[in-house]
DNA sequence: TCTCGAT
């Protein structure tokens, strides 16, 4: 029996032939509960004087507003109904890029607008044609496919992208681990146009044959140089080598994140076509300067009482603290209950209801702190995080960037502190202060003193990057030549 | 060490 999934009206002489199943419209949601989500004003005048950088051939015209987008009737409503208003400098150069058909390796601060920076021309395409094209086919197979490198992100996104395409026709699903198999199963059966997950469980049910590749044509990775390092590569070359997975000439790819290290970036262009565009807002790998950063020196055995000092300041103020394993943050969050702090806690280990839990008590302050690993890192969006406490410093300054950007965002003010142990930091100290003068943060003597001692510097390379060109001589010069000074660069445009 | 599939 073939049945056919119908959105829309169906010819007389198809009706005869087949049995036709209608799917109606996604169903009528309030509308409050999905425009609720990270509803937050945008202070644009912090993207005043932002150095963009926008490398390679051709370049299409920035954007100034959402209207030059081009966008739907549809989608700018729901634009508008999120709360922005003016496009931010990722907006405005990365939605005509992606709009134009071209791959895109894009960096930009924390908190810049990222993911509508590519939700959004995806989403207007997919109305375009993507969509309708499909729309007779048997089961609706994803066009664009969205990874991210934690659940948590990954469901995030997929609330953003539910909200633009809020009163369209295009179906989201996201999937990933510790949730039912056979409810993602049933989910991704009904088919999308837009799927979102993380490697795992897209691997897991790409290999069942649950979804199909054939009409896929958008690829994004956001945190991509996450997606890309030692712990994801072999997944993403996985997944880009699964079977019916459209060639790198065939689809359209595009990478985002605020940190991009230079080798990463070398590997990156293995995923995209030689044409692709590299665009740069401010120093890649910067630190928001919204965040106000300190650094205090502590030892193993006074970081309790440090973070007790600070907590006593921070009252009801949403504070996330950063350990660097799960035991310890264990330790940490029962510590502080133990000192009558309301805190959760969320790691790899806790089971999946437990960390949607926590996320949930943080974001409505039944709990103000919440202690993390770098699980909470990276591009989580929690309104009113006015403190980042680094309980541990990661071992690699980008995360240290990541962690502290879950504050100051979209132009509002927060202040992260980190408790620098000499015995195990040292190395880090170095990097440290390019991210803290880069961000024109105080930077302490004694920090400097130990910068001097310590050789190591834990790759902090500010404007690097690798040039994009159709002239392919020019590129393997490029890969060369690391670090190139931003005067070098084929546009450069002062916002 | 930390994420990332369940088993």
């Amino acid at each position: 029996m073939i049945v056919k999934k119908v959105r829309e009206e169906v010819a007389e002489e198809d009706m005869e032939e087949l049995e036709v199943v209608y799917v109606p419209p996604p169903p009528p949601e309030e509308e409050d509960s999905i425009f609720s989500h990270y509803a937050t004003g945008i202070n644009f005048d912090k993207y005043d004087n932002i150095l963009v950088d926008v490398s390679g051939d051709n370049p299409p015209q920035a954007i100034m507003t959402f209207e030059e987008a081009g966008l739907c009737e549809t989608l700018s409503r729901n634009v508008s109904k999120s709360g922005y208003v003016k496009p931010t400098p990722v907006q405005k150069h990365g939605i005509p890029i992606i709009a134009a058909g071209r791959d895109l390796m894009a960096c930009a601060q924390t908190g810049s607008g990222k993911t509508a920076a590519f939700l959004l021309p995806i989403l207007q395409r997919l109305m375009e044609d993507g969509v309708a094209a499909s729309r007779f086919s048997e089961v609706q197979e994803p066009e664009a496919i969205i990874v991210a490198p934690t659940r948590e992100l990954i469901n995030q996104i997929y609330l953003e992208a539910r909200k633009f395409a809020f009163g369209t026709c295009v179906r989201t699903v996201v999937v990933y681990g510790g949730t039912s198999t056979g409810y993602t199963i049933r989910e991704v059966l009904k088919g999308c146009s837009v799927l979102c997950g993380t490697p795992g469980r897209l691997l897991d049910i790409i290999g069942r044959g649950k979804v199909g590749l054939s009409k896929l044509r958008y690829l994004v990775l956001d945190e991509a140089d996450r997606m890309l390092d030692m712990g994801f590569e072999p997944d993403m070359r996985k997944l880009v080598g699964s079977p019916g997975m459209p060639s790198k000439e065939e689809r359209q790819t595009l990478m985002f994140s605020a940190t991009y290290p230079e080798d990463i970036q070398r590997m990156a262009a293995d995923f995209l076509k030689i044409d692709y565009l590299f665009l740069a807002v401010g120093q890649v790998g910067g630190a928001c300067s919204d965040v106000e950063q300190q650094v205090l020196q502590v030892t193993q055995y006074s970081k309790r009482e440090a973070l007790m000092d600070i907590l006593k300041t921070t009252g009801t103020e949403r504070t996330m603290v950063f350990v660097e394993t799960k035991r310890k943050a264990d330790f940490i969050a029962t510590f502080l209950c133990q000192e009558n702090v309301p805190t959760t806690s969320i790691h790899g280990d806790r089971e999946q209801r437990e960390r949607e839990q926590a996320l949930t008590d943080f974001r409505t302050g039944k709990c103000p702190v919440l202690v993390a690993t770098s699980v909470a890192a990276r591009g989580l969006d929690i309104e009113h995080v006015q403190h980042v406490v680094n309980f541990d410093l990661p071992s690699g300054i980008d995360e240290y960037v990541h962690r502290i950007g879950r504050t100051g965002r979209c132009g509002n003010t927060g202040r992260a502190v980190s408790f620098f142990d000499p015995e195990a930091d040292s190395p880090l100290a170095r990097s440290l202060i390019k991210v803290l003068s880069g961000a024109q943060q105080e930077v302490p003597s004694w920090l400097e003193e130990i910068a001097g001692g310590a050789h190591g510097t834990t790759g902090f390379n500010p404007r690097g990057r690798v040039f994009a060109s159709t002239d392919t001589r020019r590129r393997e010069e490029a890969r060369h030549q690391v670090s190139v000074p931003s005067s070098a660069a084929d546009e450069d445009v002062w916002e």
